[in-house]
DNA sequence: GTCTATAACGGGATAGAC
DNA sequence: GTCTATCCCGTTATAGAC
């Protein structure tokens, strides 16, 4: 029963709304007010705003970086690809503040621009690994010119997806369905596989609808 | 040698401003000291603000509305459809500042969500359009669950590409490279053409790379 | 139409008691 | 570790002279 230290209370307070509404709308005074502590008590534990931001990218960046570690020579299945998309928007989900106000956030906290960059083309390493190994097993035919363009496309997708979805599906439905968008980056992909496997991957999106 | 009135030098002073660095950082001083003017000026002109953003969001708006009323039953070639998308991704360079924060923006201003959301549906629309009749032309084969996935990819694609070029190769390239949005769009209809439509495409996109 | 001066407000951050 | 009180500053917006 040990009680959670206020630090992490206020990460994760913090977290919660800025996903919620937009870490610019968000003050440090409404956070203390979440927590029922004073202001006070958060500059104890954080001397800036700024520092809470850094702190919860920190964490973002190194859940990311763990993911995007994708070996190299690995063959690598379809049910593994479409776990690996899973598990990459749930992350992108849980931290979706950062990507809802990209240019003011990173403007902001400059010296987390390069080091947003650097995700952004991991990121893209990994597809083209994930790709080259469908392509080494026969699953997948595609020139390089389309390589590129299509690993950018899937980069493109994993990031602005979930802001993209809310904003135009607010009142179709009203659950925020994580899910959808690696339905998006499987279709994607669609189109560049062989035959039995786009039957295959069609099959798996659907769980995805 | 009519002199440009002041009202509309604050309007492109404003759009320049919010372009470069982000419509939050611009203040309403800023925009007066850029056009040497004094604040209080500005706020003769227009009451707040918002109204200015407002304003340029109205100009926006028409001009996407206009360049978005797509003929229902026209056999639409692929020359027209590479310069429907060159138009947009021009008018969408010009505003950009409304999609790189835009949940701020529009959490801000919230008039303005309702009829962003109302021209991304119409921009959806349009590429159902444009597709139909490439399609009833037969230049193009795709089925109805692929073809919503596609145009949901090419509205979000229209919406975000930009930001996200700009974010990702500001070290490569200095030049903003604004077409290389309509290479990336062409790529993304590209494997569902008939293949002589394809190296048709594949040649029109190189004049964008 | 344009200016100067200033009010009004809000948010980030600190000092010092407990 | 936590509180209250307060400072400081930038920003929006207005008042009133020219």
């Amino acid at each position: 029963m040990k009680k959670i230290k206020t630090r992490d209370r206020i990460l994760d307070t913090s977290l919660t709304l800025f996903n919620c509404v937009g870490e610019p709308n968000v003050t440090t005074l409404l956070i203390s007010d979440e927590l029922e502590i004073s202001p006070g008590n958060l500059y104890y534990h954080f001397k800036s705003k700024g520092d809470i931001v850094e702190e919860l990218f920190g964490r973002f960046e190194a859940e990311m970086l763990d993911l995007l570690a994708v070996p190299e020579d690995a063959d690598i299945s379809l049910d593994q690809n479409g776990f690996f998309l899973h598990l990459m928007f749930e992350t992108v989900a849980r931290y979706r503040f950062l990507y809802q106000d990209l240019v003011n956030v990173l403007s902001r906290y400059d010296q987390l621009q390069a080091r947003f960059k650097r995700l952004l083309k991991k990121k893209t390493t990994a597809f083209q690994v994930i790709c080259e190994s469908f392509r080494r097993q026969g699953m997948m035919e595609i020139n390089g010119e389309e390589l590129e363009s299509l690993c950018e496309q899937l980069t493109l997708t994993s990031c602005y997806w979930s802001s993209f979805d809310t904003l135009s599906h607010l009142e179709d439905r009203e659950s925020v369905d994580p899910g959808r968008g690696v339905y998006q980056m499987m279709h994607l992909v669609l189109p560049y596989l062989a035959p039995g496997e786009q039957d295959e991957v069609r099959l798996m999106s659907r769980d995805y609808l």
